[in-house]
DNA sequence: AGAATCTCTCGGCCGC
DNA sequence: TGCGGCCGAGAGATTC
């Protein structure tokens, strides 16, 4: 389930890999991945000819840079990219393949075609869909206390689906969100407008410690992740309360508890983030 | 009107 | 073995 840490450790090993080459043909198995442009014969031969200059990052989303247009790719669930020999079998659920110029092939696999690519004109690319409406990078200085406890101020609902909101804060997901929390002890349905500056500090502190700590141990494998080379993240050994339900906090020994949060599957410590009333 | 919530996408996996 | 429900990010629809 690729967040904030999965993406960034994609883009860094696939930039090595994948800058400078050629796009000489695009393979489209399933084209429900292209949202943009509709027609994926167009998007395909947009890209012909193009190469990849850089590859950057917001929130969740990959953004390739090519010759004239910018390619934004976001993973959903298990959305993957591999680079791999020409001459090697394609893998279940390979949806797209860019082929390049070195006879490699950047591979674009997910099981459950969730993932989305929005092929844009450098032009558009903050002010249309997908990255239009998006909050501050958790690692930008914008992200401040200030501006986190203001957001917050002017919303009802709780903290965790206000945290989940990308228009907020971009890049977290629901793992690193209940770590956070967690760190913060905070409970996950206390009304977002009932935390305190105090409490909004710890959020914007332990969001930025957590992101970091799982971008340098190289994300968490947790379903299905692993990253451009195939290898597994580290960080979900250090990882808290998501996915411990019935196990031990390791601050306070008390049971770690599972409920539903906005629809979403949410742990937490009883003891260390007590109850909202 | 703006915010909050619901619906839809998808397929592996789980429990019955 | 077959099947229904579950999971979940984000967009768009719907409700409040």
């Amino acid at each position: 389930m690729p967040e904030l840490p999965e993406v960034e450790t994609v883009r860094r090993t696939l930039k090595p890999i994948i800058q400078g080459k050629e796009i000489v043909d695009v393979l489209i198995y399933y084209p429900g991945i292209i949202k943009e442009p509709e027609d994926s014969v167009a998007f395909k031969h947009r890209l012909l000819g193009q190469h990849f200059t850089d590859i950057n990052r917001l929130g969740k989303f990959l953004i390739f840079h090519l010759t004239d247009d910018r390619l934004v790719s976001h993973l959903r669930m298990e959305g993957k990219y591999g680079v791999y020999d020409e001459d090697e079998p394609i893998e279940p659920h390979t949806h797209i393949v860019f082929k390049l110029s070195n006879g490699k092939e950047l591979r674009y696999r997910d099981v459950r075609k969730f993932g989305t690519m929005h092929l844009k004109e450098p032009k558009d690319l903050f002010t249309s869909a997908p990255l239009n409406k998006l909050g501050v990078e958790p690692f930008s200085e914008d992200f401040t206390t200030d501006y986190l406890y203001e957001r917050l101020r002017k919303t009802s609902r709780k903290i965790k689906p206000a945290l989940l909101d990308q228009a907020i804060v971009t890049g977290l997901g629901n793992i690193y969100v209940d770590e956070v929390l967690f760190k913060s002890q905070i409970h996950p349905e206390r009304i977002a407008n009932t935390i305190t500056i105090e409490e909004a500090k710890r959020i914007q502190h332990y969001t930025i410690e957590v992101l970091n700590e799982a971008v340098e141990h190289g994300g968490s494998s947790i379903r299905s992740y692993l990253n451009s080379l195939g290898e597994v993240g580290l960080f979900q050994l250090r990882i808290s309360v998501y996915g411990k339900e019935g196990e031990a906090c390791p601050s306070c020994q008390t049971t770690i508890e599972k409920i539903k949060v906005g629809g979403r599957g949410t742990h937490f410590c009883p003891q260390c983030q007590p109850a909202p009333n």
